[in-house]
DNA sequence: TTCGTATTTGCGGTTTTTTGCCTAATTTAA
DNA sequence: TTAAATTAGGCAAAAAACCGCAAATACGAA
């Protein structure tokens, strides 16, 4: 096997599974640890991987924790702005939570008046704030790490509802394994509220796209519009737009 | 399990729960409590978190915390305490919103094991907080003024439920009028949850007492237990006892 | 093809990091 | 105050990383 050949594995290995050991690495391809330890080296010099004591981590997966809150706000505000004004006045829309929605449900024009469904409860209470639009909370078993009601209660509601557009924040997205999460219950509820949908939005700060999870969500064919902090005419979002969503 | 990938769970769990134990992480993780204790000293040593005896808080948790100074925390307190004694493990319990509901979630023991059912989307995230007790939200509209779902749906819903306990927060209650609300929709939903339940239990500071609202909620007689910051021989509270009520 | 050079790889020995365990000291709660 | 839980520091074993070197391999030119 190449040293380049390795390479593109271990990369491939890494978006898969978020990380990797040096030990399995050497194990699975037969080569010794100190070449799998020269090739770690090498692609964390070109900022592809994180190299850490024992193997290394995938850069999505290490910028998705830290950072996201506090560094990307700015581009979360554009996004939201992007994606409130996709929205008018007499629609039904169903979202999911998450820190974009968030910042989108803080975006919307007062003087909108559209209803909202959703699954999250941070959101729920964000777009409750809104002087006039009418939010339903989507009741189910409350998931502790999303803050999400999931369950077969939440898939039946949703699935009770004809939404003009569907919201939802992006964990992964990527053009061949489209939208992906690592929590199946989660995934069950964004597969509902996309079939429940004539529209679904992905929205989500560039960082997240090109990356896989554990679970398919959706198919890009499933999904209509894309909505990054990047211009829409931004080379990264090529690929995207070539399989036919449309960019804002 | 990598070091590095410790430290982002860590630090994730931070930010879902606003603060850890190092006895739950090591658990959780299956590894020594040593080892946890040096990742937070790390974290804390790069400013990501604030250590303290037994755990971790999270810096965000710690500078929001005093806003949310109540003026009757103290007593609200005290009713937590009281009303948390009364929850064993196993129990289902309906509960409404309101701040002595959010101090009562806090006070929960942690390692209680009960499902809790409620309306308030603040109250099912004060909750969600808490290790190991399950949460479900009841979903239907939410009613801007109270943070509550109310509506038909949330109505059967808590029908469909038959818990050991019914937790609700006094907005008034006279020893003629019984406990009253002014908002019709709430009204409903706390009837359904009286009705949907085994035992009542009205927790609310003492100010609460001998004043009415417009519409009844229920009658003295349909109320088991009235837990307020007095001590339970008070004179304020006597009516109440003759009327039947336990008092703590 | 064959040769020479540059790169890549594996190995042994050493150093560093990580981790768990131990004990003593400290803090917390009753 | 005492008793229990938590922490700090030292220590040792295991794993991983580092270093240099020599063998193996790839690659281009004659």
């Amino acid at each position: 096997m190449l040293k380049k050949e390795r390479q593109e594995f271990i990369l491939h290995q890494l978006n898969l599974h978020n990380k990797i050991l040096c030990a399995d690495l050497s194990n699975k391809m037969g080569v010794s640890d100190d070449t799998i330890r020269r090739d770690l080296q090498e692609l964390a010099q070109d900022d592809k991987l994180i190299k850490v004591h024992g193997g290394a981590l995938s850069k999505s997966f290490h910028t998705a924790f830290d950072r996201k809150m506090v560094y990307n706000l700015e581009d979360k505000n554009i996004i939201a702005q992007k994606t409130a004004a996709l929205v008018q006045s007499g629609m039904y829309i169903l979202t999911s939570g998450g820190t974009s929605i968030l910042e989108f449900a803080k975006s919307l024009d007062s003087n909108l008046n559209a209803t909202f469904f959703t699954c999250s409860l941070n959101a729920a209470i964000e777009f409750a704030h809104h002087p006039s639009i009418e939010v339903v909370m989507i009741g189910d078993k409350v998931s502790k790490d999303s803050m999400l009601t999931t369950g077969a209660s939440a898939v039946q509601t949703i699935e009770s509802i004809q939404a003009d557009l569907c919201i939802l924040g992006i964990n992964s997205l990527d053009t061949q394994f489209g939208l992906s999460e690592n929590d199946w219950e989660v995934v069950q509820i964004k597969k509902a509220m996309i079939k429940a949908s004539k529209k679904t939005i992905c929205i989500g700060i560039s960082e997240k796209l090109n990356s896989q999870q554990k679970i398919k969500v959706a198919n890009l064919d499933e999904i209509d519009i894309l909505i990054t902090e990047l211009d829409p005419n931004d080379p990264i979002l090529l690929p995207f737009k070539h399989k036919g969503l449309t960019i804002y």
